[in-house]
DNA sequence: TCGGTAGTGTACATCGATGCAAGGATCGAT
DNA sequence: ATCGATCCTTGCATCGATGTACACTACCGA
């Protein structure tokens, strides 16, 4: 039906294996040889068959994003749209596999258990799974990790400094001479590293600042979404003396928080200012609009992509942290003039021992 | 290196072909070898190799999600999650591609000149291409079309009544005693068919309730985004008579439309009331929360899907339209009471004739 | 004249699974 | 004892491409 190698090798009076040579551009095949292969190809509208070409090179052409939440979160949305292009540019194909960072479709999806060794390799934002259990996995395929580092695994590893980041966003409250900054996002459960760099970052900018650290200022969420932070921002509310400013760990949480300032006629940033962290769209064309953390997604991006492709072509050498950099963008939600504290430059951080 | 068939067959001591005939569960196996089999495939940790199984069944497995945005746009980005649930629930491989609305990509994927055949069938949601276009393409796989209707073409097509859906909005402001009744989104190009329908929605509602249809107040913008409805509004509210209520096509456009609204202090919905399509969840956590046009996107996705993959299992039916229902959301940014209008029942329309 | 090598092209095996068709085994019926 | 039918298992070919190895032609320098 479809027309293959074969075809294309009578049509044209050759051998397949000359086919072959052409559409993959051997050097020496003759001019002459060439252009009639190309002719017949043209002619007969032959492609292809990827399927049987992976099988004989024994990849699969594919690599997997594995995400840790639905597609529908703007922050994952926004970086699956720079990571399959990267990937395609690539003549990869990319797919995204959505776990709602449930442990067990983790383990299986790296572990290869699932849908067979379908990917040559992955870039996985963990969710579900701590550490050392993904350290532990034995996983073939070479893995680069997004998000909290896995310490001293054998992953490859792009992030974020979430200490110096959350750092950013607290001194700039601190600047603009707020006193009572809560901070909403912090999770005590095992999987919530990102939380507590972040909680970390917070702590220490308030007494650097000489500012006392407050338990009943700092949120638990279960989870990074607006609702969350809809009602962690009502129970800040309720206390008998509530904050001045909020600092929340990501822009979902600082979404819901607004919310509940508005809805309560709080004035922002008059009574209370708000930081996120993410700079997702949506929070642009918020009244007002949010003051973020601005990681480069599109640096996650290609850094994750290219240092997967380097591990595809054969690299063998030691696994990698990339620091990703950011900035603080100061928009309505705390108004004050251009703060500007960056991150790193947009390098490789190092090899590690 | 991995484990293959054949290293199964001969530590459970069969042909390769019994272990083949028990992993896909062939009936005529007895117990004894299918439980020696099944134990052998559990030590070695057999997996079946997609790539030749898919070479030899002469599929690929996998099919694609066409999208005429980039996935961070967050119609698409919930719509995809629910495809990609759907697909997987029946052991397929959803690819997500972005062609952002480029005539050539989108011509490129569907007549597979792309990336060889690669996909069983598509999911295909338009933009670049108009209908003819498209039915003039010579598409050997399965395509289901979402959004506008290709007239009497090949193939099978899901959509919202988008007349009915805008007049129900429309209506809606109608009912509220709004008598200037903006839009945004006209589009007046080749390929705005959505954009068409619901102008014509629009349209007949104002003119059913008597009211004037005034050019002025129905904006056009080349794209669905937040910015087009910031910079649209800020052109309504410039009029000698600004409008009293705007009907947007999209959410994002009623993003940024409030955006401006809000900025320039113009009470919503008191002054201007504001009318989405598409309940995005981010138009829930806006102040106000945007009252808006929700399509069942569960629906589209698995109409789409089992659609898709009853014609992969080679149902050669005529093509058929399914209508998705919706409803009227209704929220602060109108604050009405609880207006009731739906869209049809949730069940598949009519083949064509 | 002969060996060497760079340039072209081909034959054959192979990647890992499944379709096909036929070979044995078992059992009941005649 | 023989025949069929049913149940179970297998050998071989095949999906469409590429890796390997080798054959053949020119042309080079010795």
């Amino acid at each position: 039906m479809a027309v293959t190698i074969y075809d294309v090798a009578r049509h044209a009076g050759v051998s397949p294996r000359t086919v072959s040579n052409v559409v993959n551009e051997y050097a020496f095949v003759s001019a002459t040889t060439r252009e009639r292969v190309k002719r017949s190809i043209d002619t007969l509208g032959y492609l292809p068959n990827l399927t049987a070409r992976n099988l004989r090179r024994g990849r699969t052409g594919m690599v997997a994003l594995v995400l840790p939440e639905p597609l529908h979160i703007p922050y994952f949305s926004e970086l699956s749209a720079f990571v399959l292009d990267e990937v395609a540019k690539r003549s990869y194909t990319a797919v995204i596999e959505q776990t709602d960072g449930e442990p067990e479709r983790e383990r299986a999806l790296l572990s290869a258990n699932d849908r067979g060794r379908l990917f040559d390799g992955f870039i996985f934002s963990p969710l579900g799974l701590n550490s050392k259990e993904i350290a532990s996995l034995a996983v073939k395929a070479p893995v680069v990790l997004l998000g909290e580092r896995v310490s001293s695994g054998p992953f490859d590893h792009v992030a974020i400094d979430n200490v110096s980041a959350a750092k950013c966003a607290v001194g700039h409250l601190v600047a603009l001479g707020r006193r009572r900054i809560a901070a909403i996002g912090h999770q005590p459960y095992e999987t919530g590293e990102t939380a507590r760099l972040r909680t970390q970052g917070y702590r220490e900018t308030l007494e650097a600042a000489g500012l006392a650290y407050d338990k009943r200022l700092v949120v638990s969420t279960p989870l990074f979404h607006r609702d969350n932070g809809a009602e962690a921002m009502a129970r800040l509310l309720a206390l008998a003396k509530p904050p001045d400013a909020v600092f929340c760990y990501n822009d979902l949480l600082a979404v819901g928080a607004l919310r509940t300032l508005l809805r309560a006629g709080v004035r922002v940033p008059e009574d209370v200012a708000v930081v996120g962290f993410d700079d997702i769209e949506e929070g642009r064309y918020l009244t007002p609009a949010l003051t973020t953390i601005s990681p480069d997604k599109q640096a996650i991006a290609s850094l994750a992509v290219k240092q997967l492709f380097k591990r595809l072509d054969g690299d063998a050498g030691r696994p990698v942290d990339f620091e990703v950099p950011f900035r603080l963008a100061v928009r309505e939600s705390t108004q004050g003039g251009s703060e500007a504290c960056e991150g790193p430059p947009p390098r490789p951080k190092a090899g590690r021992p």
